[in-house]
RNA sequence: GGGAGCAUAGCUCAGUUGGUUUAGAGCAUCUCGUUUACACCGAGAGGGUCCGCGGUUCGAACCCGUGUGCUCCCA
């Protein structure tokens, strides 16, 4: 079959694919077989495949590839998050597209229209995560509101309820305006903003002085109900115990002490704002303070704010400069920078807000999750994380876990009309429950709670409710497939969704949920930006695959990104991957147009060496991709799979063994050749499957697929025969390099000299050398030759001859700093000697090899010396 | 303000318990080359005060202290 001149990867990874699906290779069902499980980190059903996913897939298809090649039962479950947030605040503007807005929906109807989204939607990453190449389980495809995932989400949440884990409290949230829900802290985003300091009076009761406030809020004074000051300030003393009153809506309020409030802050004065500030509340609280909530859930002012009701509180602000001012309350206004709250999914500035919530307290469940990190059950990689989560998981605050949204897992509260609540699995168990109180209610007096729960109390239970861990305890699924092995996630999240995992996986498996976190980077652009639908700077995954093919970008993604580090991501790293593929489509080119020249008669004398010395290196490469990837050193594996195909089998072996032109090739040399592609083929394949699976197939007729191929066990290497060949490559390089720089064209020919104590070394490799550095024959000499390029390699000395005119300067240069550098090499190796302190105390082996360098920089320089002389 | 981390070649990073040459790789750069697998290529080269300053040690990119700069997380 005639190839194409370079590798065409669209139809090869689409065939491929197909074929692995409709062999059912992906599938898993528990056997006897050790078992290798990693559950995906489900997408929000709302998202398309970006740079993130693709690093985070392609981890895990790696990892999960190689394990089934060892042999293991390898699951990989895919899924996706319902989303509660992204996905309610998509499925409202695609409404409002329609015309229809949320509000003149019954709940009923709004989820009914979710779920229709869902249901066009929310597929799409998973079909595109298999244009990359991911090897997932489909049947097992889940989704955090699937119906009896849904019944176990509930169910926790009764079970932390009646261990007294779960609290409702009125506490200060963040209340973002334009999704009218509390906001989890972890969901809030400071910013630094320019801001104006805004300082006003209050008149004081009984004089006619005034005390100047300074704020940055100024629309939050209508809900101030005192003033605070530091006992120490000596600027108010005369004022403690009286009263002010706040401007326009004049209210008398007190002025009270703590020393909370700063002295060199603005005027040293604070207004006190219960309701809109987290540190008023608490002063609220300690001082019996009234609190005021002068806001609508809208971001609007309310009643209780006398003025500007229902305008926007942000419009509120701008209008409040004016009208102070023309009351004659306006001291002065300052810029001012500072940080604000934003909120993550909408942008809007947050407000702190008093508010009912459901809450879960942490201390407790977080004690097991700490330990078995601390203790190592659970591995970090890289284990520098251990002190960010330690630190976290040691001062764990209570988590928020109601949303006032429609799209998710309804809190199972119910209340009745005089506000009694019922947490119960159904209206009706909570109707016993409040009967309790009051045995006249029915059915219809009731209210469920309207909130939803935090998308991270679904998710929490991703590691077993997969596997229907908790809707079905102790199935056969379970007890096989948990602890999954590996976890593969971003940092950003390892208190939203880490941490919480291994917290509920101890509260309700009883177990750890995975035995290793990798942490993978964050993906930036070039210029170290994150990536972001704003900036825009977020590249097209689909279409890279396009250009590049999905080998080539699984590879451009991986080079460069060890764990726990950020990726710059450059399209030029994907460039590398498309010609590393050009590379390998090349190589089967090649060995491909020897086959009609295999003779079967021709001995295999002059490639002996060279299919030693890459047998040997085989193994050892394999060792060491082993060492990497069981240490997930991932980026660092792949690059020494590259280097081993490129350099050591494409520029060395292949060019020591190719036959001449038209000449043929002894079937041991040929059959060798082939087999060592198929072994990096399958060393190759966990990272690049297409190509890998494509080259296997195509090199020589097979029964089997890579995909599921177990590897051989691993042989030991000879490091003395892999040493052979490097001091062999040394050499070529030596004499290529002296070529080069006497202005040798690689058609000039040479006759090359060699003096040596091991002529027998070089015998073996002579063939090699002559087609290495065009050289028509090779003698051996104990002495110098005249007229010739000297060339010094450890100990030996090459003579390099000639019939072309020489120019000894650039030799001569060359030899001169070599021998620089080796003498100055000396005298530091010397000088450590010479320090009796070294000699007495450093290890005896340490020692030794200093003296071994010592004698080697001094034969080396003798070498040097007399190659000058001879000039 | 509190915490975690980072600083090594133009760029991105390796560098294991301190001693395998006077620090390595890939990309980029420069020189030479179109020899029948590959110019998406080959052969070669140059490039570093290991952020500054102290200290520990016979010996420090590595350990300790300190300064500077940057990143992330939390308030």
């Amino acid at each position: 079959m005639e190839l194409s001149k370079n590798y065409v990867p669209n139809e090869t990874e689409a065939r491929w694919y197909q074929h692995w699906l409709s062999k059912g290779y992906f599938k898993s069902t528990p056997d006897e077989r050790e078992a290798y499980t990693i559950v995906m980190p489900p997408p929000n059903v709302t998202g398309v495949l970006h740079m993130g996913h693709c690093l985070n897939n392609t981890i895990q298809d790696i990892l999960i590839r190689r394990a089934r090649m060892q042999g293991k039962n390898a699951c990989w479950v895919p899924g996706t998050d319902h989303a509660s947030i992204a996905t309610e605040a998509k499925v409202v503007a695609m409404l409002r597209e329609r015309g229809i807005t949320k509000s003149s929906l019954s709940r009923d109807e709004f989820l009914e229209y979710a779920w229709e989204w869902k249901e066009k939607y929310g597929g799409i990453i998973l079909q595109q995560l298999k244009k990359m190449g991911c090897s997932l389980d489909w049947d097992r495809t889940a989704f955090t509101m699937d119906p009896d995932y849904y019944k176990s989400v509930i169910e926790v949440f009764l079970d932390l309820h009646k261990k007294g884990h779960i609290y409702r409290g009125k506490r200060m949230i963040n209340w973002d305006v334009k999704a009218k829900t509390a906001l989890s802290d972890e969901e809030v985003i400071y910013k630094e903003v320019q801001s104006k300091l805004y300082h006003i009076k209050y008149a004081i009761e009984g004089n006619n002085d005034f005390i100047t406030v300074a704020t940055v809020r100024p629309e939050t004074i209508f809900g101030d109900t005192a003033v605070c000051v530091n006992p120490l300030d000596e600027r108010y003393k005369h004022l403690h115990g009286k009263f002010v009153f706040v401007p326009l809506i004049n209210r008398r309020v007190p002025i009270i002490t703590d020393d909370y409030v700063t002295l060199d802050f603005g005027t040293g004065a604070l207004k006190v704002t219960p309701a809109h500030d987290i540190n008023d509340y608490q002063l609220g609280q300690k001082y019996n303070l009234e609190v005021i909530d002068t806001l609508n859930d809208d971001g609007t002012m309310s009643e209780a704010a006398q003025f500007f009701i229902g305008e926007d509180r942000l419009d509120v602000r701008k209008k409040m400069e004016a009208v102070l001012s023309e009351a004659g309350l306006l001291e002065k206004v300052e810029a001012y920078t500072n940080q604000v709250g934003f909120s993550e999914r909408t942008d809007a500035m947050v407000e702190p807000r008093l508010s009912l919530q459901w809450w879960v307290s942490m201390k407790e469940i977080a004690t097991p999750a700490l330990q078995s990190v601390m203790e190592e059950a659970i591995q970090f990689h890289p284990a520098k994380f251990k002190n960010l989560y330690r630190h976290w998981m040691e001062n764990i605050k209570d988590w928020c876990i109601s949303r006032q949204l429609w799209w998710g897992h309804r809190i199972p509260a119910w209340y009745a009309p005089d506000g009694s609540v019922a947490v119960a699995a159904n209206a009706n168990d909570a109707l016993v429950i409040l009967q309790e109180k009051n045995a006249s209610l029915t059915l219809s007096d009731i209210k469920q709670d309207e909130d939803c729960l935090d998308t991270w109390f679904s998710s929490w239970l991703w590691p077993f409710e997969v596997f229907k861990g908790l809707s079905n305890p102790g199935n056969d699924e379970i007890k096989y497939y948990y602890p999954t092995q590996t976890l593969v996630t971003a940092p950003e999240i390892i208190f939203f969704w880490v941490a919480r995992m291994i917290m509920a996986g101890h509260e309700y498996m009883d177990q750890k949920p995975f035995e290793h976190v990798y942490f993978t980077g964050i993906v930036r652009d070039k210029q170290g930006r994150k990536m972001s639908k704003s900036l825009g700077n977020s590249p097209d995954l689909l279409a890279l695959i396009d250009v590049y093919g999905a080998d080539a970008v699984r590879f451009g993604i991986m080079i460069s990104s060890p764990a726990g580090n950020d990726i710059l991501f450059d399209e030029s790293a994907l460039e590398q991957g498309r010609n590393f593929n050009n590379k390998l489509w090349n190589v089967l080119k090649l060995i491909q147009g020897w086959e009609k020249r295999i003779d079967t008669n021709l001995d295999a004398q002059n490639e002996k060496f060279a299919m030693d010395w890459f047998e040997n290196r085989l193994s050892q490469v394999q060792q060491e991709v082993d060492v990497l990837l069981n240490g997930f050193k991932l980026s660092e594996a792949l690059k020494t799979n590259y280097s081993l195909i490129w350099d050591d089998y494409c520029s060395w072996y292949l060019e020591w063994i190719k036959p001449g032109f038209e000449q043929p090739i002894s079937k041991e040399v040929y059959d060798k050749t082939v087999h060592y592609l198929n072994e990096m083929m399958h060393m190759l394949h966990p990272f690049m499957p297409f190509i890998t699976e494509e080259i296997y197939h195509l090199i020589s007729p097979k029964q089997d697929d890579l995909c599921n191929k177990i590897a051989a066990p691993v042989k030991e290497a000879n490091t003395d025969i892999v040493a052979g060949g490097e001091l062999l490559k040394q050499v070529i390089s030596a004499l290529r390099d002296a070529r080069n720089k006497n202005q040798l064209k690689p058609k000039d020919t040479i006759t090359l000299y060699i003096q040596t104590a091991n002529t027998g070394t070089y015998k073996t490799i002579e063939s090699i050398l002559c087609k290495q550095v065009n050289a028509t024959s090779i003698e051996y000499t104990n002495s110098s030759i005249d007229n010739t390029i000297v060339v010094a390699v450890e100990k030996d000395k090459f003579f390099i001859g000639t019939s072309i005119e020489l120019d000894a300067t650039a030799l001569k240069a060359t030899l001169l700093a070599d021998l620089a550098y080796q003498k100055g090499f000396l005298e530091s190796v010397t000088k450590k000697l010479s320090n009796e302190r070294f000699v007495q105390n450093a290890k005896p082996e340490v020692v030794a090899l200093e003296q071994q360098k010592q004698a080697d920089a001094i034969a080396r320089i003798a070498t040097i010396e007399e190659s000058l002389q001879s000039l």
